[in-house]
Order: C-alpha cells, then structure tokens, then sequence
DNA sequence: TTGGTATTGTAAGTGATTGGAAATTGACAG
DNA sequence: CTGTCAATTTCCAATCACTTACAATACCAA
C-alpha cells in the first residue's frame, strides 16, 4: 500500500535497513488499520510471520516508526502505549469515544471543530495545525447497565 | 467524569502510573461523591472491582491521591481516616495546546464542543460525560521565527 | 562477493508498583 | 508502667511495561 512504501522509502532515506522484522511490522500495521494495537498485540501479530522476532525488537521497531511518522503513538490509559498507523488525511478527522467503565474504545470520524481552529489561532496566537479530541462517557452497552 | 480524568492527568504528571488499582479507587471515590469513606470502606468497595488488591496499597493509594489533591483526608474521631473526593473545583474544561516545535503546552479555559456531545450521542449511541481536546500547531514565538 | 555498519535476540536491568506478612504506632485498660 | 488491640506503615520478593548491553548476524552499497 501507498503508506507501507512511503516508510519503506523513509527508512532508506535515513540510512535504517528495511529487515524482515520491520517489513513484517509494516505489514502488520497494514493489515490492522484503525485498530489500536498495543506493543505486546504487535509481538502476537508479528511472530505470526516472523517468529524469532524478540520482544525488544518490537519495542525498537515501534519507536523507530513512531520517530519516522509511520505510526502515532496514543494513550488509553490502559497501561500500556497503544499505536496505529498514521494515515495522513484521515489522521486529521479521527477522534475516540473512550467508555469510562470497560474502557473500550470507539473510533469517529467527523470533522468535529474545524471553524474553532480559527477562533484558537485568534485569541491565543497558535497556528493550529491539528487536533485530537477524546470523548469520555459510557458506551451502549455499559449505559444499559 | 473530569475529577477522575484530572487524576490521571496528574499521575502521568509526575512520573506515578495507572494502575489497575488506582483506577478502580478513583471510580470508587467518584461512585461515592459525598461520602466519607474510611480506609476499610475504600478497601471493601475496591475489592468489588479488584479482588486481589492488598490493604496496603490501599493505605498507600489513598496517600498518593491525597498528596495529589485528588481526595481529602477529614477526621472524625472515630479511631480512623476518612477521605472524600475533593470536589472543590467544577468541571473545567480545559484543553491544551501544544507546540510541536518547542514542545510547550498552553492551557485553553473554554466550553469548545457541548453541543457536539448531543451529536455524539445520537449517533454513536455513546453517553458522553466529559470531553477532551488537544490541539497541536505552533506557539507564537516558534511561528516567528 | 565483500566488508562495514546497522540490527538482531537473549538476557539482564530499569523503576514504579504490588500483595502478604511482619513490624510499628497510639489509645486505652488494667 | 505494661499488655492489648486495631490502625497504619514498612519490608520484601515478585511483577509489569519497557530499555539496555553485548556478541552474533544480516543488510546492502561498492
């Protein structure tokens, strides 16, 4: 896909070697898009293709990606880093529903306060290039509890 | 709801993480807005949603959260402590803005998206409580130069 | 193909946190 | 003063998410 060879292109760019384990990540972010996968989901997934890969890898893996803007690093509070791949022009409208009593996440995609960048830019003097909103509260399911 | 997120904030502040335990006590102090809660109370009503947790993480989370500001400590004179959520300052909504450049994060005080929340709900089917938004740009002196 | 360098897996090391149990404290009774 | 008992703290070994040391190995430009 365009992003994978993008990365790939980024690696070589800055002088890293495209290994198996990082073709095999790559792949894995790929086939797991909008998903949130967290380092240990990655292991799983990884060593499905690529079985010696180490635990450390997949850490320096993600952090070199995440250096490079392959993926985006977010925090569920859950306990550990979660990532997903950064889509460059969905990144921008792409929002998360955190459920305060599972702690399930649901993604929406919605351009949600376009018109408050400019208002932002205003009063406080930011150049507002982007935003990320979460909202808390309780999914159906818990709702209904 | 935003005490509970205001926490979280402050542990991950200073370097103190989420855990399991925790969490659960902070959704014990905020189901039990008003109360008094002794250190047996806290350990009773946590050990619904943690079962294995110890009383002496007890002990020591309710000293961490009151250190933080997060609960207060009131005595009763009936032979132990007692804590409440300290629910002195309302729902703030307050959001950041955060410089990618020099890395600095400036405080918005404003209401920005309430009539969304109503959106949300419809569609999404997702009770929203609280919400939280980051906007990433440029501060005014990076932007300068 | 070759050689220098990046990258790897293993295993040991972080630092914060934990549960359980033992130790300390303090109020009070005898 | 001494013993008792419950509240609270401390000790300790283990756990968790993550990082680092290091020697062996794999890329990839020439």
């Amino acid at each position: 896909m365009q992003r994978q060879e993008d990365a790939k292109a980024k690696l070589k760019e800055k002088g890293y070697k495209l290994t198996p384990q990082r073709r095999a990540t790559l792949e894995t972010f790929a086939e797991n898009r909008g998903k949130h996968l967290s380092t240990e989901d990655v292991y799983t997934l990884v060593k499905e293709k690529c079985p010696e890969i180490g635990i450390a890898t997949v850490y320096r893996t993600l952090q070199l990606l995440e250096g490079l803007g392959v993926i985006n690093k977010m925090s569920f509070d859950d306990g550990c880093s979660r990532y997903e791949m950064s889509g460059s022009d969905e990144d921008h409208h792409h929002h998360h529903l955190i459920c305060l009593s599972c702690g399930e996440v649901q993604e929406v995609e919605e351009d949600l306060l376009e018109h408050l960048e400019e208002k932002i830019r205003e009063k406080n003097h930011f150049d507002v290039v982007n935003h990320r909103v979460k909202f808390f509260g309780y999914c159906s399911k818990c709702s209904n509890k």
